[in-house]
Order: C-alpha cells, then sequence, then structure tokens
DNA sequence: CGGCTGATGATCT
DNA sequence: GATCATCAGCCGG
C-alpha cells in the first residue's frame, strides 16, 4: 500500500506549454495521475517524445483519420492508439486546435498505487512497472477509451505537479521509429531508473 | 547486462 | 498485404 503524496496539484491547459517539443521538455518531471474506483495512480514522468507537425515519423503527418484525429486537439488531450496488437501508448496532444502534433509519454517513475500496478503488470520491480509506452498504458489501465479525454478538465485521469522539481534533462534521438530518426526528440530524466530501454539511454 | 526474435491486430495503402 | 512510437522471454558473456 502506497501513501498518498499530498501536494500533487492539478495542471490547467494554461500551465502547459505550446508546441510539442516545449511540451515534451516540460513534462519531464510532471506527474500523470489516474483516479480508480480501487485507488489513486500517480508516476513522475521520466521520459517523453515530441512528435511535430512537419515530422514524418507523427501519425498526424498525412493529416486527420479517425485514429489519429485527437492528435488535433487543443494541447492537453490524450491521443490514445493500439499498437503491435498488444499494447496501448498514451499521448499529450501539443499544438493550437487543428495543428496535429504531440508527446509521447514514454516512461514514469511510480508514486502511488503500485500494488495496483502490479496487479495489471505481474510482479515486477517497481523501476519496471511503467519503464517504457507500452507498459506504462498497461500499469495505468490507460485504452482507448481514454482517447480524446481533455486532460486538463476535471477527470480522474489528469496532469499534475508536485514539489520535487525535474532533475538534469537528457536528450536524444527518438527510440523504435524508422523515419526522420536523427531528430533530438527525446527527452528524459537523466540517470533515472525509470527510464526505458538499455542503460545507455538514461545516461 | 544486452542483443535478438516472435507475437499480434488495427490501420492505411 | 505491409507496417507498426513494443515487450517478454531466451540465450550468451
Amino acid at each position: 500500500m502506497s501513501v498518498p503524496i499530498a501536494s500533487i496539484r492539478r495542471l490547467r491547459r494554461s500551465d502547459l506549454p505550446v508546441g510539442a517539443v516545449r511540451l515534451a521538455r516540460d513534462l519531464i518531471g510532471k506527474v500523470l495521475v489516474h483516479e480508480l474506483p480501487a485507488g489513486r495512480l500517480a508516476g513522475r514522468i521520466v521520459e517523453t517524445e515530441a512528435y511535430l507537425a512537419d515530422d514524418a515519423s507523427c501519425h498526424a503527418f498525412r493529416g486527420p483519420t479517425l485514429r489519429n484525429r485527437s492528435l488535433f486537439l487543443p494541447h492537453g488531450h490524450a491521443y490514445v492508439y493500439f499498437i503491435y496488437g498488444v499494447w496501448f501508448a498514451l499521448n499529450v496532444s501539443a499544438e493550437p486546435a487543428g495543428v496535429g502534433a504531440g508527446v509521447l509519454l514514454r516512461a514514469v517513475e511510480p508514486l502511488e498505487g503500485i500494488d495496483l500496478m502490479r496487479r495489471r503488470r505481474g510482479p515486477a520491480p517497481v523501476t519496471d512497472l511503467a519503464r517504457g509506452p507500452g507498459r506504462l498504458a498497461t500499469a495505468f489501465r490507460i485504452s482507448r477509451r481514454h482517447d480524446g479525454l481533455d486532460l486538463c478538465a476535471p477527470g480522474r485521469l489528469w496532469l499534475g505537479r508536485m514539489r520535487r522539481p525535474a532533475g538534469r534533462i537528457g536528450t536524444s534521438v527518438r527510440v523504435g521509429i524508422t523515419k526522420e530518426i536523427h531528430r533530438p526528440l527525446r527527452f528524459y530524466e537523466r540517470g533515472n531508473p525509470c527510464v526505458s530501454g538499455p542503460a545507455r539511454q538514461r545516461v
């Protein structure tokens, strides 16, 4: 049973920077919260990637479709997609309405609800529970239902801030893509063991 | 620890 | 029919 952290405060839309690169950097050290009947899940965001409107690896690059339309909502909305037939991944829309761009949440450091996360993820070290976008969505029970949700509106899924500041932020190329592979659009808290991938990816 | 590989289904061409 | 913003499990060092 994890102890609730009293001072996680909701972020309003005006607290979030506009623009995928700025938002991706800004979300490091912020908190993802999902309130469930069984308890509250919370985790510090430690790894993100920016996907830009003019970026061939962004799902919105070729214009809106049924799948990617949430990326065109005003910044601060959830875009959830299903990948590899198995996983969901959570993004935050990043630009004004009509511009398709977002920030992929790649990893969080679990703060609250660790038992609940394990119920979904199985017995795993705390550092592994939400280490990677698919694991994060599983641990936080994110699914297609949450696609299009306003993360800045009153609701169960939201972004927050806490006292603890972000550590040093590292930058690198993005993981697992085949287009625009050289753009430095991945951000992470340096040295944090909850950052995804092999050790060199969190230095 | 790190590298490799098969699984699995929605989406778009 | 190809592709895919991944992961668990397995094997070698």
